[in-house]
DNA sequence: ACTGGTTCTGGAACCGGTTTCATCATCTCC
DNA sequence: GGAGATGATGAAACCGGTTCCAGAACCAGT
């Protein structure tokens, strides 16, 4: 014998076995007001006995409002913990504040020309979510044409690229330029003099870092050195590419700042094959402060990005946006910080 | 002058511009059957031109399908990158079926005692996702009172605990048995003969490799030998840990299998601390192939999981479970591979 | 021109909730 | 005890889609 599938419980189910209207009922479900006591007490035993579970959709069709909000990974190639840990961030507080998140990678990659990015397909609908967090590598043309359809978004602002035109709207971010020069500062305090930055300034971020550190030079009388890579896509290699031109270079640093502590790694490892040791022959920061950077021996002095504090600030902003349509937009910067260990020696 | 924010457009709106009726309008947009070439495009160019976007909720609630599914990490302390990698695959399959993703953490920890698990909160309302899928550390007793609720679901079969009682569900895992055996034999085939197990056999996936490592020992007939630690939580310090108890033995192990590559590292680390070198001193392998087996160096031989594979998996088998429900349930497993690097030295 | 059969079409009913509204019971106050 | 305010209630309209259905338009065959 077949068994059909039970039909669900509606809340004209609930209402009829009740004897009540399925006002009430649903004057019941949203903690409603004017109900008796007496009323909601019969009801909700009703519900429980039913095993009543309204339907989501449904309450949000006529609410207007869907309660989900939607972190969009902007290129396939980001898919790293960093934005797991924002995720994680906007998760936390999307559950404490009873909103739901919804996971979309945008399907473009890296080798995609900016203006051929084409709209994710969850886009083409409205009503799947309020309003929108962008993270990973983000065009300005890209948010104006989501602006376009009114959809309420906020952006990591740090992974923003305005090379097609600038665009206005809320972000949340950590001050690269400011904690990269605190980092070069440091080493500077260390007594190193010659100091090198490497990392592909291509990227907005490490653009932002390495003017942080050429500030920081600049402001101890020093001359920034600049060591790069060609033709590689990995952060590591990046790294490791890079210190085969630093050790070359007639007068070596003593000291490198890495664009992250992906590159960092590179630096490291790639000094390690050459027999030279971190800190003896050269000390080393990073930045984000990646699980690599307690992998590595010794572990990473780097700054410290608050990934899902960062997430959480999203979140927040998301929602005043989507309460308070139009300008002015904010700006909310998260402070870094200098983790010391032990990948950087004073030097006499 | 208050600019008021303009109606969305609906469907009806398009009917009456069109001068057509809803249901024509509809079929047009589900690719419908029985419209007239010309009336389709007419439709068409007056949807383009009121910048309709239908209204997601609103499709799905008559249709009766979500077109969601729900990714839960079951247990906060789990939020690692190994399933923000299931997730990548579970995403990636998704978005080619025209699906999309909800991403949740289950608001229990490792602290929580299985019996007082809540349900998470978006379990509460029917109709958010058509399906689940369960990652994490899982606990059967949890299954079966997600079963009750009728909501279609698949799990990573390696991460449940059944000592709350078994559970029927269909799984996607991989053989965490027979890859450590591999992994084994190929340090027996390397000429080890004193090869060390460590990993916390309390969790249900390391008790698995432990079995697969002990089967293979036995095969070649060879003893089994495991190091503990006692009383830490994370896993690296749990590698580090083991490693002291393991060189105090009187007859010390030349390799060790780790039951990841997170305590493989503790115990490279610790290895090191003390002067010994993997693989000069000590041969090692780990599991998973996470990011950092690639950073150790000399670079760790380990067991690959292929984590977006089995995302893939989970997803695939849960829209058939969506489309069939009932028994039998089904079991899929997705195979591992040995990678071979350096950590591992033949002994004559 | 009439028949029978497709194909198209618009309108109504429906999905499962929320919100508005009219009604009626109670309560307060003079 | 009657007027007016307040609270509780059920019915109906609504949200924005889909689906069903009756009828119109069209077509070929005799």
């Amino acid at each position: 014998m077949m068994k059909p599938v039970p039909e669900p419980v509606t809340i004209r189910d609930v209402a009829r076995q009740a004897r009540a209207g399925v006002g009430t009922v649903s004057r019941v479900l949203n903690g409603g007001a004017n109900v008796s006591p007496a009323t909601r007490e019969w009801i909700l035993e009703v519900m429980r006995h039913l095993d009543f579970r309204p339907h989501a959709q449904a309450r949000r069709i006529s609410g207007r409002r869907s309660e989900m909000v939607c972190f969009l990974l902007c290129n396939r190639d980001f898919v790293h913990s960093f934005h797991a840990r924002v995720l994680q961030g906007v998760e936390t507080c999307a559950s404490e504040l009873s909103r739901h998140v919804i996971y979309a990678v945008s399907c473009h990659n890296s080798n995609t020309p900016p203006g051929r990015i084409p709209l994710p397909p969850i886009l083409r609908e409205r009503g799947w979510f309020d309003g929108l967090i962008l993270t990973g590598l983000i065009y300005g043309n890209f948010i104006r044409r989501i602006q376009a359809l009114r959809i309420p978004l906020v952006a990591l602002g740090n992974n923003v690229v305005t090379v097609d035109g600038a665009a206005e709207f809320d972000r949340v971010g950590f001050d690269g330029h400011k904690g990269t020069a605190e980092a070069t500062e440091y080493l500077i305090r260390q007594g190193h003099r010659r100091i090198a930055f490497i990392g592909d300034t291509s990227f907005p971020w490490f653009k932002e870092r390495q003017k942080g550190y050429a500030a920081a030079m600049l402001n101890g009388r020093l001359e920034p050195l600049a060591f790069t890579a060609k033709g590689v896509s990995a952060f590591a290699e990046y790294g490791e590419q890079a210190v085969a031109s630093l050790l070359t270079s007639k007068s070596r640093p003593t000291a490198v700042v890495a664009g992250n502590d992906k590159i960092a790694y590179g630096v490291w490892r790639a000094l390690l094959r050459q027999g030279l040791s971190v800190p003896d022959h050269i000390s080393l920061v990073g930045f984000d402060d990646r699980e690599e950077a307690l992998l590595m021996e010794p572990p990473l002095t780097t700054v410290r990005v608050h990934k899902e504090e960062i997430g959480e600030a999203l979140m927040k902003l998301l929602l005043e946006r989507i309460h308070r349509p139009g300008p002015p937009f904010t700006r909310r910067i998260i402070s870094t910080e200098l983790v010391v260990r032990r990948s950087v020696k004073p030097r006499p």
